[in-house]
DNA sequence: TATCTGCATTGATGTATGATAAGAAAAGCC
DNA sequence: GGCTTTTCTTATCATACATCAATGCAGATA
């Protein structure tokens, strides 16, 4: 069967099905079990992973041992720290399963083949490093510019799945608030009578 | 005489004289007066800015009409609204120029050409995407994690020329404080017996 | 020189969010 | 089922930062 990888690929990368074939056996699959880490400070990154079932974090730990969450990767994303695994240096981030998790471990080898393989592909490989940048620059005028209230609303329009699935304590370390602050967002929304979770 | 932008291309991207012949007929400058926008809100974006001399913002303005600076750029700092210039979208952005600036205007016809002459030129291009990444990801750790003091102090070892160029009310901006609070932190680190500024 | 304008500082006060602690609720585990 | 552990909530108090208003100060302009 075909994996959630594979027809990614096809339907978004403009891989074909010959292409496909020989590209297969450089598809690495593992599966992580919930708290595993993908990446741990210290390492160098040697992958891109794409997660094709289950759930993942990107997060820094600064010295009072505080966690904060710099995304979440579920089904279908990509995560990865480019800092570390283009460059060459030791990670000062981690990431680990929020939920058991199956990811495709993309390493050099498979991009390269890959972009030879079908121009397509890399051109797409730069539309995904520029909409995360998209991506990041409109975190980071939230993260300016709204309040707590504000960018709690966004994540949730933004990622209404993961509302769900994530424990609020790290939705609150997404936000950059505590998780008592989350607490008492919610507990205002929900006097203003809202109703988006 | 060789423009900045022709040695740094050289230097940087691997660019030969040769080369360097191919291009130099698209290779736009403009120059901008101080308070004058390269991009504005509702836009698409063009081009992305090669800064030769002189310096510029990207920020944007939310409701309340208060401005947060996402980048500063200085001299040999690239500059643009990469989702919009990309998705071709219009911006939710502003580029204006701090200083009298004179900038080289890349468009897609530029990179195109550039990338055709040059592998190395395109290996180039992707390692600036990559480590504009990585910025916005610590900026993004930095604006959860840290104080505003310690935002401060990392923006001082960081970009300690824009310390001196930039007004105050700027830098707060770009560190998502008021005024007021920065000229406290700075009353703080003086008293401390700070003297990096 | 006098005046204006933009920027930085300072003080008084307000507010959002943090810290700490405790209890309630939910989830995992034998 | 009952137990433990984690997560969420609530309350109180503390603090960083915002807001508002006044003053000072320097560079530009007349």
């Amino acid at each position: 069967m075909e994996s959630a990888f594979e027809s990614y690929l096809k339907k978004n990368a403009g891989i074909t099905e010959p292409q496909l074939s020989q590209l297969k056996n450089k598809i690495i699959t593992k599966a992580f079990t919930k708290g595993e880490f993908l990446l741990h400070k210290g390492q160098v990154c040697r992958h891109s992973f794409f997660i094709e079932k289950g759930l993942a974090r990107f997060y820094s730990i600064d010295r009072e041992g505080k966690e904060h969450i710099i995304q979440f990767a579920p089904e279908n994303w990509f995560l990865s720290d480019r800092g570390s695994l283009f460059f060459n240096e030791s990670s000062e981030f981690f990431i680990d399963a929020i939920e058991d998790t199956t990811a495709v471990m993309i390493d050099e080898h498979f991009n390269h083949l890959a972009s030879e393989i079908s121009p397509q592909f890399r051109k797409y490989n730069e539309r995904i490093l520029q909409n995360h940048i998209r991506h990041l620059q409109k975190r980071i005028s939230q993260l300016i510019g709204a309040s707590a209230e504000e960018r709690y609303l966004d994540f949730i329009t933004l990622y209404p799945d993961l509302t769900l699935r994530v424990p609020q304590w790290m939705i609150a370390s997404f936000l950059g608030i505590t998780p008592e602050s989350l607490s008492r967002v919610r507990k205002v929304l929900a006097k203003k009578n809202f109703h988006g979770f």
